[in-house]
RNA sequence: GGGCCUGUAGCUCAGUUUGGUUAGAGCGCACGCCUGAUAAGCGUGAGGUCGAUGGUUCAACUCCAUCCAGGCCCA
């Protein structure tokens, strides 16, 4: 007997059912870094219209970790999909690379060695430092299969940027924004320096704690009558005595409730209700009564006199305020303590701190000049009992700041910085109105920055640092006027794009300015250059300007920015304040933001919890592509979760994509498109459905690719190929391609639409699996315009020909009823009647309105079940499985003929035939047609 | 403590804008079929008091309030 296997069409193609991913991933990428895909895509796109997303830099540290690779594959998917939708869509990545973490890690690298260099060579070997983990992070964003222009990325520490920073600082300075105020700051007396915050290091220190008496100024019986006449004290505490000669103020809270208590022996002090047994025990006064309550709100600016010295301290208000300790009555020096200063700010207060770099108290400070300040505490905490004014004192243990180098107790000091005014131009009100010109994405983004920027103090952006670009201003020796101009502002810029900002620090302040240069304010002609640095918020926050307005091939404003959700705080927002403060407007029309990533269940990553993933990790284990596919299953608004059973569930969706894709270039091995191709009139019914179904697929991808919502794409893409094509279309589909003779119109007429699928399919993924499509692309067969690499080419075009929404309608009544067949199929199986769908005939009774639905696939309806024969009838049909859609009842019986041994249909007709009594005589017309029987 | 945001099956997502049929899909799981997509393919089934509580309403996953859990940014 002839083996009719073999005369089947089944499925043939090397395209391999494993990726392999982690293993061919590289091997892709370096082909087409061969072929030099980015600078090709860019020849190709001129002309184009430009679709610019802005890269904000990562800092130059460390290993990318797994939210810098959600971020870089979403912009990827972002460019990828304009590209391909038509846009010249140009990627520049860049990195963040000065500042303190960088500066902080060659300190510890360099240990001693640090001691010996200048400030010049650290610098360079911070510059060096950087250069080595853009080397590392570039390796890493490149194996994601992120495109960009890798071989020209912007780096803020090149000469040119350094340059734009100058300029941009100086153009603050031109205008007057930038000025210099003091402001308090962490401080080792050791080594004389300025710490920041991740400099600082808590441990346990022991301090003295002292409740000392305020004697109040003003009359206070409009607030509390009992009080007319009485002298009152206002009770603070404090754990840092030496910081009494600073105080101007004491804060209260304006919600707290406070009372005057008078003590046996007639003195009345003033503190909060709540502390007040407390405080009496500490202050061992054991008989005493409560005159009565006083409304904080009253006792706002109220004087007190300062305990040491013959001036005022104001009472203030204060959110700070707590009931921890204490009496509720806060001293508030501005220049020795964070929240100090800010209510100080609100108040008008000077950051007074007459301290000097070794700690040793001014000249101003009577008494105790010279000493330093910690060796301060005991000789005031006396002269507070001299006078009368100390209640207790004791000693306590407490958590204390400390310095991470020399581990000595720092202080809180304040001086001189550079400051961006707020208010000075208008920058916060423009601010402002610039946010409602931007399209927020999330919509709430709007709000988060709104409410940051309305609140925000004026920007410190002097750092007392080595790695960084100076804050280009000089002062006058003589009057301290910050002397700027245009002139200089472009001599400096000049003189960095060609030396870098070192250049600042090698050079003198009168070789740096021009000879003959005078004070504007009083004509003096010596003048210092400034040595902070500024704020590394305000590198890449120019990088509008140093990128998008430095580059021909860049737009201004960006079309948009992407960036996690903190960086409303941070990029996004120094970017708005450079941007408005010299150009009046927003860097950006667009601002889209993702969540963070955190474990399966929805906690931050630590490495104290244990439950971080790395990109690389994946990578190795999974691939990029799975990475990516993660990232576009994901909706990225919201906190993203990762988890190993995340990461299966993706690979095994994965599997199924690429396994549909596979049979789908199996059954096209003999097409080629150029001459099989059907016309779309002579398609059969079913095959013009799947041209309409894949229309609407595409119709939703290109919408969600528009609105970056690509876990749209996602789960459109994978639910196509599961339910539509694999469970439905497909499986209907086999019995034609494999019995159909190879040429025949049926076979043709499934091919092309296979082939727009697979065409269509590999497209709309490509910007998301970029390895996968391109794979996909080499095996699909050529047509006389086929581009070199997919991603070369274009999304798939919405074609309206396709669409047919009548056909859709009866197709749609032809799956509810199919849906209710195999429902009684697999009742028949469960009771042994039958096995594989084709070992039944099957019985249906429809109500008028599906009957007429199906009659015109009378014939079809037998393979669109895959069973071996099928009758409609109208109306219930009796003995049959009623189903719970009214009008369809199903039978389903064992099919009486025999099988055929090629197709495996049970047909009568098997047996007919004497020279193949074996088949079927459908399969003996396919056997004449191939020329196997005569 | 404050600002902004999130919470629907074990997992990834629909549905909530404009309250109204038994809250959907796929995966995973269980069971079965097939062995001509085969380290594949098909089918059936079981999974949810829609974070919790209270309120508005004839009616709430959907609106309001409070709480709980979580995230980002501040303090």
């Amino acid at each position: 007997m002839m083996d009719y296997k073999k005369t089947l069409n089944l499925p043939v193609t090397d395209f391999p059912m494993k990726a392999n991913l982690s293993q061919r991933e590289p091997e892709q990428l370096k082909h087409w870094a061969e072929r030099r895909m980015y600078a090709h895509t860019r020849d190709l796109s001129k002309g184009r219209p430009r679709f610019i997303l802005h890269d904000g830099p990562p800092y130059a540290n460390g290993n990318i970790h797994i939210g810098t690779a959600l971020n870089k594959i979403l912009k990827d998917f972002i460019v990828r999909s304009r590209q391909m939708a038509g846009f010249d869509a140009v990627y520049v990545p860049g990195w963040d690379c000065h500042g303190l973490p960088i500066e902080h890690n060659v300190e510890k690298e360099l240990g001693s060695l640090k001691k010996e260099m200048n400030q010049a060579e650290i610098r360079q070997h911070c510059r060096a430092y950087a250069e080595k983990f853009i080397a590392i992070q570039r390796n890493e964003f490149k194996r994601l299969g992120v495109q960009g222009d890798w071989d020209d990325p912007y780096l803020t520490m090149n000469y040119p940027y350094e340059a734009i920073i100058a300029k941009e600082c100086c153009k603050f300075a031109l205008n007057g924004g930038l000025f210099r105020s003091k402001k308090p700051i962490y401080w080792c007396c050791s080594c004389q320096t300025a710490l920041a915050e991740a400099e600082i290091e808590y441990k346990d220190e022991s301090s003295p704690s002292i409740f000392v008496k305020f004697p109040v100024i003003d009359d206070w019986s409009d607030l509390l009558p009992a009080l007319a006449g009485r002298q009152l004290h206002v009770v603070i505490w404090t754990t840092t005595p030496w910081t009494l000669p600073a105080n101007l103020a004491i804060a209260v809270h304006p919600e707290f409730e406070y009372v005057a208590v008078e003590s046996a022996d007639g003195q009345v002090l003033v503190l909060a209700k709540e502390l007040v047994d407390q405080c009496m025990a500490a202050f061992a006064i054991t008989d005493y009564t409560v005159l009565g309550a006083i409304d904080p709100q009253g006792m706002e600016k109220r004087r007190c006199r300062h305990p040491l010295y013959d001036r005022e301290s104001i009472i203030v208000l204060g959110r700070h305020v707590t009931l921890e300790a204490g009496s509720g009555c806060v001293h508030t020096a501005p220049g020795h303590g964070r929240e100090d200063y800010e209510v100080g700010l609100q108040y008008g207060l000077d950051a007074y701190s007459p301290v000097d770099d070794q700690g040793r108290f001014t000249d101003e400070v009577e008494n105790f000049n010279g000493q330093f300040v910690f060796k301060a505490n005991a000789g005031i905490i006396q002269t507070l009992e001299q006078k009368g004014l100390l209640l207790a004192q004791a000693k306590i243990s407490h958590s204390y700041p400390h310095c991470w180098r020399c581990k000595q107790p720092v202080i809180f000091r304040a001086t001189p910085q550079w400051f961006i005014s707020m208010e000075k131009n208008d920058l916060r009100q423009k601010s402002l109105q610039a946010i409602d010109q931007v399209r927020w994405i999330p919509h709430w983004g709007r709000e988060r920055i709104y409410g940051m920027i309305e609140n925000r103090p004026d920007w410190c952006v002097s750092r007392q640092r080595a790695w960084g670009v100076p804050i280009t201003v000089f002062t006058c020796s003589s009057c301290g006027a910050a002397h700027m101009t245009p002139e200089l502002m472009q001599a400096i810029h000049d003189l960095f794009v060609e030396k870098g900002a070192d250049a600042w620090f090698e050079e003198a302040a009168d070789k740096l300015l021009p000879q003959g240069t005078t004070c504007h304010a009083c004509g003096g002609t010596a003048f210092e250059k400034e040595t902070d640095i500024l704020d590394v918020w305000f590198d890449s926050g120019v990088s509008h300007a140093a990128v998008l307005e430095a580059r021909d091939n860049l737009n201004w404003p960006a079309d948009l920015y992407l960036e996690g959700t903190d960086q409303h705080r941070g990029w996004f927002h120094s970017s708005l304040l450079t941007a408005v403060g010299t150009r009046a407007t927003a860097p950006y029309k667009a601002v889209l933001t993702h969540g963070f990533v955190v474990d399966a269940e929805g906690k931050k990553m630590s490495k104290s919890l244990g439950n971080v993933i790395a990109p690389e990790q994946v990578i190795k284990k999974y691939g990029a592509e799975i990475l990516r596919l993660w990232v576009s299953a994901s909706d990225y608004r919201d906190d993203v979760r990762i988890s190993d059973n995340i990461l299966k569930q993706l690979t095994d969706a994965y599997r199924r994509i690429r396994n549909t894709s596979r049979f789908l270039l199996g059954n096209l091995s003999d097409f080629d498109p150029d001459v099989h191709a059907v016309p779309y009139e002579q398609l059969l019914p079913i095959d013009r459905y799947a041209l309409h179904s894949l229309r609407e697929l595409i119709v939703r991808a290109r919408k969600a690719y528009v609105s970056f919502d690509f876990h749209v794409i996602y789960h459109g893409l994978y639910n196509y190929c599961t339910l539509d094509l694999s469970a439905f279309y497909l499986d209907i589909l086999k019995d034609r391609l494999y019995t159909s003779a190879p040429d025949s119109s049926e076979r043709r007429s499934a091919q092309t639409v296979l082939y727009h699928i697979a065409d269509s399919l590999a497209r709309l993924m490509a910007p998301i699996m970029v390895f996968t499509a391109e794979e996909i692309w080499r095996y699909l067969p050529a047509r006389a315009d086929k581009s070199e690499s997919i991603h070369l080419d274009r999304l798939p075009e919405v074609d309206d020909h396709w669409q047919d929404v009548a056909l859709a309608e009866q197709w749609q009544a032809i799956k509810l009823v199919r849906a209710e067949v195999t429902k009684t199929l697999e009742e028949a199986r469960a009771q042994k009647h039958i096995g594989h769908s084709l070992e039944a005939v099957v019985t249906l009774g429809l109500s008028d309105v599906l009957y007429n639905q199906l009659a015109p696939y009378k014939d079809d309806l037998r393979s669109i079940l895959i069973v071996s024969e099928t009758q409609l009838h109208k109306g219930d049909i009796e003995g049959a499985r009623s189903s719970e859609t009214p009008g369809i009842t199903v039978r389903v019986a064992r099919a009486p003929s025999a099988k055929c041994e090629r197709c495996w249909v049970h047909d009568a007709s098997v047996g007919h035939r004497s020279d193949h009594p074996a088949i079927c005589d459908r399969c003996h017309g396919a056997l004449q047609r191939m020329g196997h029987v005569s």
